[in-house]
RNA sequence: CGGGGUAUAGCGCAGUCUGGUAGCGCGCCAGCCUUGGGCGCUGGAAGUCGGGGGUUCGAAUCCCUCUGCCCCGACCA
């Protein structure tokens, strides 16, 4: 490509509302043009990577077995329906009419139009298993898009959808799935991990997330010290207290605590270690005002919280509600004496607590020296509700958790028969019988991918990207091209060998921009291979080869160059 | 959903308090100059000041209202 018949479009300032790395990259190299929150206009640039990610997500699906289709964006009420999603998936869903006042929504994503499908093409046992896949347009009207392509509400996904006729099958398909991902990250280039999940909204029984690794991302992923487990952080069990509960030792006594809401501030005033702290979380379920209790310095796990007995559909109180089941704002709440009837949901860690801090349930007040069955009842319920902090024991003898970060990029799912039975999807066995089909799911962020390479590959100049996704994987920058007709000439002919070569190729032919002026463009849209053709080097017969990620330059004959670079270019193409 | 902020040239911003000719930087166009890290100089184009309504002789500026965008949201931060 020759810039000057292509569209540049990047930007020294960065976008004042570009909060992420990858978000302030993508704007700075004029990748993607914001046009409403969280939807975008991929440019000619950005569209590059883009497909050669799809391209990559394609070619291992279809190795893979997979066979791709392409469903509708926009789906039919009567369908969502049939699941009972179309009350359930709440506002992510954008719903939509015709002019004759039917109801659509737009896709946010594919199970029910694949098992309408699936159900009425799929009748015997002989064409199972199957797995359908599609890369395809999504939108899921999040309550607060953000960080770009990497939370958008539209984006672009690779969702597939197998068929089977027991759970054997499914689970060999979930496997095989499992290693195409593996594959698919690996081409990549990227840095992954697939961790253990919880299935979410989607439902189901296994589930696994493939995370790209880095410090910026959303999710947080547990690691155990012994064996190769890991987990999302959602997920991830933090063991039981090993030690029993001590006996209580100091009286209970009420602290004034104006100002002091956290536990930290609370901490601080009364000179007690973080960890003789609880902190109350206000929820109500399906027993009405419920009071989650956690050590100080942990944090309530909303994930585990949803699956403890009757909190399946938990939400948070209100303010009014607290007020008027604990008799105090929220700050200085804590289970001792509610002014109603409320339950007491501890975490194992505060179970097995003595002489701890909690809310006095007065404003301004804390008690100190608290103490199960002494100064309140055992709680109601003991569970594990929280997450799993660094360092912290992992359960059967795996060591200990840390964490790192990750942005999620991939999820597997073993969905079992929860669509198709609602759907009946059903095909004929062997015997002639009728049989529900069971079903994995399997999806990519395909545009997610494009801003979680830029988290894990830059630099101070701009992108880094891994050769298998860069837009061009080489640029040839002539100085004084206008000037020399040596230099364009060795530049032209040095494009179309790089071009023969088999490589994609930018040659930066417009007139008169000034070396740095190149040099910045090139690094900031992270081009990973440069070669600067000068007079300098043209008197030795040489050129400038440079890494985007070397320092310096190599000085490389003009002959045999391209061939050179094609080689290198393909050590990384192929990892 | 609730709270806060913000909306002025393609982009980033000042001007609004205290009403009186709409500005700066980047970018863009033309010319000169320069040519190894986003050069320099000169000239130029470009804005119904988010929409609607009101107050006023006069509104980017004051009042009402709508909308977009951004940030935050319980001792989970």
């Amino acid at each position: 490509m020759r810039l000057t018949k292509f569209h540049l479009a990047t930007v020294k300032e960065t976008p004042a509302d570009a909060d992420v790395v990858s978000q302030q990259l993508m704007l700075r190299a004029g990748m993607i043009r914001k046009i409403a929150a969280g939807i975008y206009t991929w440019t000619p640039l950005g569209l590059r990577v883009l497909r050669k990610v799809e391209a990559i997500v394609r070619e291992e699906m279809d190795r893979a077995g997979a066979l791709e289709l392409l469903m509708p964006s926009i789906q039919p009420r009567e369908l969502w329906e049939e699941t009972g999603r179309w009350a359930k998936f709440g506002g992510q869903l954008l719903k939509i009419r015709d002019r004759k006042d039917a109801e659509f929504c737009y896709g946010p994503t594919h199970e029910e139009v694949i098992t309408d499908f699936a159900r009425n093409e799929l009748r015997s046992y002989k064409q199972l298993p199957v797995n359908f896949y599609q890369i395809q347009t999504k939108f899921r009207d999040e309550i607060r898009p953000r960080f770009g392509v990497m939370r958008a509400r539209e984006f672009l996904m690779k969702d597939a959808y197998s068929f089977h006729v027991d759970t054997a099958c499914m689970q060999r398909e979930y496997r095989n799935m499992y290693e195409a991902y593996t594959r698919i990250f690996t081409r990549l280039g990227l840095k992954f991990r697939a961790v253990a999940a919880d299935p979410g909204a989607i439902g189901g029984t296994g589930s696994h997330e493939f995370h790209v690794l880095a410090d910026s991302g959303e999710d947080a992923i547990a690691f155990t010290s012994e064996g190769d487990y890991a987990a999302n952080v959602e997920l991830a069990e933090a063991a039981a207290p090993a030690a029993p509960r001590a006996a209580p030792s100091e009286a209970l006594e009420q602290v004034a605590t104006p100002t002091q809401k956290t536990c930290e501030e609370v901490a601080a005033l009364l000179g007690l270690a973080l960890e003789r702290t609880v902190k109350s979380f206000a929820v109500i379920g399906e027993q009405g005002f419920t009071l989650v209790l956690v050590r100080g310095d942990h944090m309530v796990n909303e994930i585990k919280l949803a699956k403890v007995a009757g909190l399946g559909e938990y939400r948070l109180a209100s303010e009014a509600e607290i007020a008027e089941h604990l008799g105090a704002p929220p700050g200085f709440i804590g289970p001792l004496k509610p002014a109603k009837k409320i339950t007491v949901v501890a975490d194992r860690t505060v179970a097995a607590m003595s002489d701890f801090v909690v809310g006095a349930n007065a404003a301004g007040f804390h008690t100190r020296g608290v103490n199960w069955g002494r100064d309140l009842p055992e709680p109601d319920l003991v569970a594990d509700v929280r997450n799993v902090v660094e360092g912290e024991p992992a359960p059967g003898g795996m060591g200990t958790w840390s964490i790192a970060r990750g942005i999620e990029v991939g999820h597997v799912f073993q969905l079992g028969q929860k669509y198709a039975q609602s759907m009946g999807a059903q095909v004929l066995d062997e015997n002639g019988k009728a049989r529900t089909m069971y079903m994995g799911c399997y999806g990519i962020g395909v545009s997610r991918i494009v801003a979680a390479a830029i988290e894990q590959n830059h630099d101070a100049s701009g992108i880094l990207w891994p050769e298998a996704i860069a837009p061009f994987h080489i640029a040839v920058l002539p100085l004084g091209m206008d000037r020399s007709e040596r230099v364009r000439e060795a530049a032209e002919k040095l494009y179309g060998e790089l071009t023969a070569a088999g490589l994609d190729v930018l040659l930066d032919d417009r007139k008169g921009v000034r070396p740095g002026a190149m040099f910045a463009d090139q690094e900031l849209i992270g081009i990973p291979h440069r070669v600067v053709v000068s007079e300098r080097g043209l008197e030795a017969g040489q050129v400038e080869y440079r890494s985007r990620r070397a320092s310096a330059n190599e000085m490389k004959p003009c002959a045999g160059f391209a061939a050179w670079a094609a080689a290198e270019v393909r050590t990384h193409l192929s990892p």
